[in-house]
DNA sequence: TATTTCGAAACCAACTTGGTTACAGATAGG
DNA sequence: CCTATCTGTAACCAAGTTGGTTTCGAAATA
């Protein structure tokens, strides 16, 4: 995970969310993440294959989002956009001859993955209705 | 975090308390990784910075660990190796005109850190003995 | 002194990333 | 049915990252 997609997709998410039933044009969300329509509507692309949002064509469509704001955690914002897993094993396997390159992997596979349930647990607690509530209660 | 240094670095660190005090050499640790002898160099370089290992040059030297295992934690490796936060943010700022694009980056920041430091909890329950052991405890 | 080992720089191909251009297709609305 | 406005998608790009490799100097041992 060592892109920026998953903070633009909540952010793009969280504008969608703001702009409640009216349809963004990717042009306009472009304007407020401050990059390339083209790069907002292929990660759009992918939280739409994820059932979270739709895409209309042609004048006054755009993008809106599906479901309430509460009832999208920023967790499945990140198993729409998930890249890979977050600690990638070895680039070339271990030697199965040394008893720590043979058992390594497995164990590690098991600790990594315990880590990362422990930070789903939390990106699970946070929902895009709290984002918009910390937005709005910004001061002007 | 979308290398593999930090699998390479617990791998060789687990390695080196299989081996007791015995120093192994760049070599022979890369046969066991599997790579080359100068990747492992370089790994162990930060690590011997983190004054997790000591090197020494010569004939029989080699690299040792210079703590006890069950005095390393998975979290002080990754810190070690540290080469950066786990969700990056925007490429480019955000729009500060508009009021999502103004206060998501904070917002995030925060959500974010939450979530690691969950994560790193995790990682802290885990030392270099834990693997040792079920290294150990593996069949022939 | 000869051998072994680390240290470090330089270089490389492969891949990823975010951005951009271009154009086809669909749609709403007169 | 035409036209302006959208999305969809492919293709391309420069920049950065990654893991690997070669090379050579320096240090240490015996």
């Amino acid at each position: 995970m060592s892109n920026t997609r998953y903070t633009v997709a909540i952010h793009v998410l969280t504008l969608l969310a703001y702009a409640g039933p009216e349809a963004l044009t990717s042009e306009y969300i472009a304007g407020s993440v401050n990059t390339n329509p083209v790069v907002i509507r292929r990660i759009l692309a992918g939280l739409r294959e994820a059932g979270l949002v739709r895409s209309q064509g042609g004048p006054g469509g755009g993008w809106q989002l599906l479901r309430a704001p509460e009832a999208v955690s920023l967790l499945e914002v990140l198993r729409a956009v998930d890249t890979e897993a977050s600690f990638p094993l070895h680039a070339t396997p271990p030697n199965p001859a040394c008893p720590v390159g043979r058992s390594i992997q497995a164990l590690l596979a098991g600790h990594f993955h315990t880590a990362q349930a422990a930070m789903e647990r939390e990106l699970a607690r946070v929902s895009l209705r709290d984002l918009l509530e910390d937005v709005k209660a910004q001061p002007a």
